[in-house]
DNA sequence: CAAGACTCCTGTCAGC
DNA sequence: TGCTGACAGGAGTCTT
């Protein structure tokens, strides 16, 4: 019965590349639909919901629908929608909106043709903002960096970046105002196949490495948003749990077990608080 | 200013 | 079996 009525829904943490995949899903069902409704279960998330939410939403068209950095923003007349998955947020296409309610499905969209677009987080870090600015003067938006698929995230540009900070490495590709979308996970996997220590200094790494990090971004994001496209698919009238669109993960999480290159055994320890891991072999340090 | 610590939250899992 | 505590993580904010 559930599975049925669930059209389209991801579990993952969210990074950059699941949330690409979030947004192309829901855009059809979406793309110049008015809403119908709004329900609230609970506004209490990263930022709590507003309330006059339902107000401003129902009985007007969605204009359209896109992502910058890990934000989905739709678009109406009047503002704009900012949707962020947190850590344990997902969107999913429910039919039949009043049946099925699970705990931690915090906010409805209700389209025409009795399809809504819920939004379920456990962990609520997720938030769901309007902003009657335009997007780029969000102070949310306004200072983040490039986009990492993009042409402005490269090489020269991430070496000037660098250039002055004296952090680690994998904190500074994690800081969402030198580029978005680069989460824990894929910062891990980014680094070991550049080959470089995630603890070296920004201001160490030479341009060579930087250019074989920006590659390692660019692919392993890539890798990840095409795994969705497929993991979209399948998911299509189904209900289902993917892990990380079941890409292979080369590092992260994998303490102990030896390097798929040299078999020496994989270090973790903690980098800004975030679990870090990598091969002392390997990943050199200067 | 830069760098690092702290914080929000709940599901999961190890240990007793 | 059930309880407790540690841990995971995005990213804004606070402290150093």
């Amino acid at each position: 019965m559930l599975a049925k009525s669930i059209i389209f829904t991801i579990i993952f943490m969210p990074e950059l590349p699941e949330v690409e995949t979030t947004m192309r899903g829901i855009y059809p069902f979406l793309i110049h639909q008015t809403i119908q409704q709004v329900i609230i279960r609970e506004h209490r998330l990263r930022w709590p919901i507003p309330s006059d939410l339902p107000k401003l939403l129902e009985q007007e068209p969605i204009l359209s629908i896109s992502r910058r950095a890990k934000y989905i923003i739709i678009q109406f007349h009047h503002g704009h929608l900012l949707i962020h998955l947190g850590m344990s947020g997902h969107l999913k296409m429910v039919e039949n909106s009043q049946l099925n309610v699970i705990k931690h499905d915090h906010v409805d969209f209700i389209l025409p043709n009795h399809l809504c677009l819920r939004f379920h987080d456990p962990r609520r870090f997720g938030s769901i903002l309007w902003t009657e600015q335009t997007i780029e003067n969000h102070p949310l938006l306004k200072h983040l960096g490039p986009e990492p698929l993009s042409e402005h995230f490269n090489a020269s540009y991430l070496y000037a970046k660098l250039k002055n900070k004296t952090s680690a490495i994998k904190t500074l590709i994690m800081n969402q105002e030198i580029v978005v979308g680069v989460g824990n996970i894929y910062s891990n996997e980014a680094l070991f196949s550049s080959q470089i220590h995630p603890l070296m200094k920004g201001n160490t790494v030479t341009l060579k490495q930087v250019a074989r990090l920006v590659d390692a971004i660019k692919q392993v994001l890539n890798k990840a948003i095409q795994a969705g496209g497929t993991t979209l698919n399948d998911f299509k009238n189904v209900e289902g749990k993917p892990g990380y669109f079941q890409q292979e993960l080369l590092i992260y999480g994998k303490k102990d077990k030896p390097c798929i290159h040299c078999q020496t055994p994989i270090q973790s320890c903690k980098i800004g608080q975030r679990s870090t891991f990598f091969c002392p072999k390997c990943q050199t340090k200067k």
